[in-house]
DNA sequence: AGCCCACTTTGGAACGTTTCACAACGGCCC
DNA sequence: GGGCCGTTGTGAAACGTTCCAAAGTGGGCT
């Protein structure tokens, strides 16, 4: 009943554990008759090879995985894909795990890939000073930061976030905004903390308001409506005329809640998201967003890190910094009004 | 420079192996004195434990995995946020596999895991009958089929998808269509086969022409934006007047495309999606959509598969189905013109 | 002082592979 | 007929844990 090991199959071809072994691993050194019995028996009883064992004898995995902030965020699962890509090509598996915007789960991946012995760990932190990465690094898993920039003892692929929040409310501002909302948070995710910095950045150079931040919990759509309620709430006078979200789901969400409460977008109130991803173009009003190369940053995130995992020493490690750029949709164009096709 | 063992940590602690195995495994039956000297020797040292050892020593991996249609589909990744209510609850570390619509590498991933020893494996798979399923629940890996039915030999969770289609369609029916197309493919993927299904029998009831199907090569917004060319090229004459969807992806890449080339929604096409994700709502045009309980699925099916994981023997299998509902949106409503505010 | 007991700690077997040095087996040539 | 060779197959060690039976320690009681 228990699953059959090499020396069920040994057993039963009538050869020894060694030779199973051969055929599995060196099947050109074993000959042709011997092969067929042991290939037969390992067919009758359903041998599966333990990976288990395998690994703790090899000491490799043949696994990477990417530790995602938010599995439903359609820009995560466009980097995974880049980075599935590479590891196709490499012949590695790659898992995804959801870290859900939760520190704790994180952790937990964290941990349980290292007892696993992944080949390497792509990761997009909750916190990047999580001294939980660093640990890792310092161990020897080759660990790749994704969408955040890393110190020098750590490789990293990134997009200026800085620059995008800079783009994006530069935008608005020359668009004739002045009382510009930020939505995102929480600050403590460094993406948030940058896009907020580039944001202020560019009010500085301009003679505007500042910025009127509504923090949120998470980054998705749910709470993009629940800000969408707190600015119509506002009396027009002190409702900020655009509204800046750290990402697409945040301004889909908002976007939605704004046009169910009355307001025009962009007459009254002009949006712009960030990521670029896919719906942002479908929606309701097709969003202005900042967009990051999504795939690319996968792939050279799977290519630095296989590169760390063959070189072990003498890797030098890389921040790869990409730059965005500014989509301009409908959320923030006026238009001549009544233009139905 | 090799990762140290337990061996290493008793020899710095000056304690036998299994006592480390005591502070690590039953920490109150070390005394005080001796559990402090192991716990720093480990800290010192920097040690992890080898999850591949323990595995084959205990036979049990705490693991779990979803093997998912497409990762980018924001359908599944609710499923899996189903899941992995489920998992954490459970204490099981769960694994997102994204099979891309690729046979060979979803039945990579399925080899991978039974190898890997994983507690169970819910699949959504690119095909149903794929006899490595079979093979793999007849060894021993629990397997729960997640948005299909199967057969009495495995368990699912799933949603009447022939139900759906008729839902969809009989909807766009009463709304007085009589041209409609289905958008969906390749049909060998059983949910598009069923929802064709559906929509036939629809129409089978009505006075209607036969369903005109576009089959794509996959079920995402860029053959949906290819579908709507196609449409859109057609004389007003032979165009349908309806599209039903066999995903929300699709849905939002034809409304795009039709938008984009003139076609008015839903007053020259009347369009309906289907899994209602949390885009289509915040759609161009808010889509009309079948919905499913995604997260109730993705809960139910890690539920049977922990139920036969644990009891192993004697445990029935169940083909759990729930029922679509369609959600009415404006992609199919026809408005009093001229509706803005 | 001698026993018993509870509490700790120890040593070694086992899990299922891979790898490697070496044995067995013909056959060939001189 | 003996030595050699190349081709196949073998056996045992090792990987890092967990678990268990058994040994060691000391204290309290008689």
């Amino acid at each position: 009943m228990a699953a059959p090991s090499m020396k069920d199959v040994a057993a039963r071809a009538g050869v020894s554990l060694g030779t199973v072994s051969n055929v599995l691993n060196r099947p050109d050194m074993v000959a042709e008759r011997t092969r067929k019995r042991v290939v037969d028996a390992i067919a009758e009883l359903g041998f599966v090879r333990n990976e288990s064992a395998r690994q703790l004898r090899g000491g490799t995995s043949r696994t990477l995985a990417y530790v995602v902030l938010d599995a439903r965020n359609p820009f995560f699962t466009d980097v995974a894909a880049g980075a599935q890509q590479v590891a196709d090509a490499a012949g590695l598996a790659l898992y995804l795990c959801d870290g859900g915007e939760d520190r704790a789960r994180q952790a937990m991946y964290l941990d349980l890939l290292e007892q696993q012995r992944v080949e390497g760990i792509l990761i997009t932190p909750v916190d990047a000073d999580d001294p939980r990465i660093a640990a890792l690094a310092g161990r020897g898993t080759p660990v790749v930061v994704v969408d955040r920039g890393a110190g020098p003892d750590r490789c990293s692929v990134s997009v200026d976030d800085v620059l995008g929040g800079d783009l994006a409310v530069s935008h608005l501002l020359d668009a004739g905004h002045r009382r510009i909302a930020f939505v995102g948070g929480p600050r403590s995710i460094g993406q948030v903390a940058d896009r907020i910095t580039g944001a202020q950045q560019a009010l500085a150079r301009a003679d505007a308001e500042p910025l009127t931040v509504l923090e949120t919990q998470r980054l998705d759509v749910a709470e993009g409506r629940r800000a969408g309620e707190r600015l119509a709430g506002l009396p027009t006078s002190r409702r900020p005329t655009a509204a800046f979200c750290a990402n697409d789901m945040l301004a889909l969400g908002l976007l939605q809640q704004a046009v169910r409460l009355g307001l025009r977008v962009p007459e009254d109130l002009a949006i712009v998201g960030y990521d670029d991803i896919e719906f942002a173009a479908a929606a309701a009003v097709p969003l202005t967003s900042v967009a990051q190369p999504r795939q690319l940053l996968g792939r050279t995130a799977a290519e630095l890190m296989l590169a760390e995992a063959r070189h072990a020493m003498g890797h030098v490690h890389e921040q790869r910094v990409f730059e965005p750029e500014l989509v301009v949709r409908d959320s923030t164009r006026l238009r001549p009004l009544g233009g139905v096709a």
